[in-house]
DNA sequence: CTGAAAGCGCTTACAG
DNA sequence: CTGAAAGCGCTTACAG
């Protein structure tokens, strides 16, 4: 089971083995043949451990992600591995749920399994998380999400002309009060998105904006982010004065459960209130109100981070890169009436 | 970055500061004290690589599903992931995508990681294709599905239960004619659940069964299998004779695209044809006939799929053991017409 | 093109 | 409780 055997089966050195099977450095014809034979011979199976160990550094990339049970964070980690995979790296997926002393400990682990690069959608916009990572000298990408200084390479979505998307078509449909639903605004896409809801509605005469989020932490996992942002969100916006019509949500699962709460009050959609969203899901053109989205290119995205983490391991000293993917707008029925 | 730069600085031995650091063995507390503060000071951070080739054993278990980017698949992740970090267990996620070349691939991966365990939902119900890890001495758990002989511990749903209560509605709604939207059925859930079909089908007089599914390999991926299962289903199901009023669909994605494509032939759900599925998803009550289903308790099956991995790896000769889940019953409206 | 040899950073009998 | 020393399975200058 080690190079020791082949070398003695194919008699050679285990330096010759390593050269056939690493696939680096020249080896006679001969020589090689015969490595390949004993290998097969013994079904021999590496050790990626000592591999790594040795070149201090291992065949694989690092993903922290939010939590992979959101379907475009899903979709985003399939396009990541399948073109970390084409270049013959392995991948390790973290989900962090938002939560920073998680992610501290998945940054802590990639660090001790030397992987390669790491590619993440950090938890806040603050550098000194990723500060370690730095210090090691891995190599990092943020995915879906950037720092306030452009310190690293970034690939997301144009946020900015997303949102306008949604707010022009909820405009044009006529709403003036708007209810921006959120979660942790820490994090980039809810804090530009945010943001970009506020300076249209400044520039609207007479247009609202409320922030129906929830507190840090509290959307963890799924399930319970379907249970709970709803009946939050409907609660804080139905005691607003004035009570807005449009509702826009920061992901599939927060519009799901906003839509559930609404009609349970008794809320027509869009009759009585518009609900729109960023991110499309599998189902929202069959919805009794097909939702109006923004979708995002989540293969685009997810291949376009490997893409930037290989060539910044390939040159580590280029300048950093900030690359922002258009959005694609899906009319639908929810976004309004006329 | 050592132990050696550690023993120096706590003037101890290296042998020491592995017993501190690993928490295995005992050391005088003082020592413990000089150890502890020496590999803060120098910010310490292991090498699992190392750990891992001198033990021959990763302190990581991994895991080989067909497809994340399936909703309940993701769950099952998320809950294997949280037990496994219970434990002090990282996790290595890996996609088959139901491609046997794919599988092999990942299980040599697992076994060159040194993996202390691992979870899978195996492509096939052959137990050849995991004999590799029982050579290499790798502990294994099926989950959601099994194999045809017992070798290995496994942990699904109840498919025949599940299946009957599903069936047992449409029939009471007064369904004849059905039709099994499946994928490969080389896999457990697909052939366990259409095998109780046949049973139920045979039993009942007149009743009739096609099976509308796709060829092996055509599934691949959330996004395709939306866009093609659905019309390739339609055009068998509607050319048939008797044509299928109930479509039982094997999972959450193929039954969104079912009912895309019926509702565009200008069908009615209810009225016309019934589609039910196994599978819940956020949205399915939204839709514009709710969506009747059996629920399958991923996190649960997640979870107990750990606990049988380390009960295994604690005691390798214990007998192998069959956990079977029972369902939820969900119901809604789009099981059929009185 | 080839091999001898050192060494990556840990753990673990072994002896005390 | 403690340390010296061997060794896990690779890779890689180095010398030829």
């Amino acid at each position: 089971m080690t190079y020791l055997e082949i070398a003695r089966m194919a008699d050679v050195s285990t330096a010759t083995v390593s050269r056939v099977l690493s696939g680096a450095g020249a080896v006679s014809d001969e020589r090689r043949e015969r490595v390949l034979a004993a290998a097969q011979e013994l079904s021999y199976r590496g050790s990626r451990a000592a591999r790594t160990l040795r070149r201090q550094k291992a065949d694989t990339i690092g993903l922290i992600v939010s939590d992979i049970e959101y379907p475009s964070v899903a979709s985003m980690a399939r396009s990541v591995e399948n073109a970390a995979a084409e270049r013959g790296f392995a991948l390790n997926i973290c989900n962090s749920d938002e939560d920073l002393a998680k992610e501290r400990k998945y940054i802590n682990l990639l660090i001790e399994e030397r992987v390669a690069g790491l590619i993440i959608s950090p938890a806040t916009e603050s550098y000194s998380a990723l500060e370690p990572l730095e210090r090691a000298g891995i190599p990092v990408v943020t995915l879906d999400r950037r720092l306030q200084d452009a310190r690293v390479d970034s690939v997301l979505l144009d946020n900015q002309k997303a949102t306008q998307l949604l707010m022009d078509d909820l405009l044009r449909h006529g709403h003036r009060h708007f209810a921006a639903v959120v979660g942790t605004t820490v994090a980039t896409p809810s804090r530009e998105r945010l943001e970009t809801m506020r300076a249209i509605v400044k520039s609207v005469p007479d247009a609202t904006l409320i922030i129906a989020g929830s507190k840090l932490g509290e959307t963890i996992g799924v399930s319970h982010t379907l249970e709970t942002i709803g009946p939050a969100v409907t609660a804080l916006a139905l005691s607003a004065h004035p009570q807005p019509t449009a509702y826009v949500c920061v992901n599939a699962i927060m519009l799901t459960s906003v839509m559930a709460s609404l009609i349970q009050e008794g809320l027509r959609i869009p009759q009585d209130v518009a609900v729109v969203g960023f991110d499309d899901m599998p189902g929202f053109a069959l919805f009794q109100t097909p939702v109006t989205v923004v979708a995002q290119p989540t293969q685009e995205l997810g291949r376009l981070a490997v893409q930037l983490l290989f060539e910044r391991i390939a040159s580590p000293t280029r300048p950093h890169e900030t690359i922002l993917v258009p959005p694609t707008f899906v009319a639908r029925a929810s976004c309004g009436h006329e």
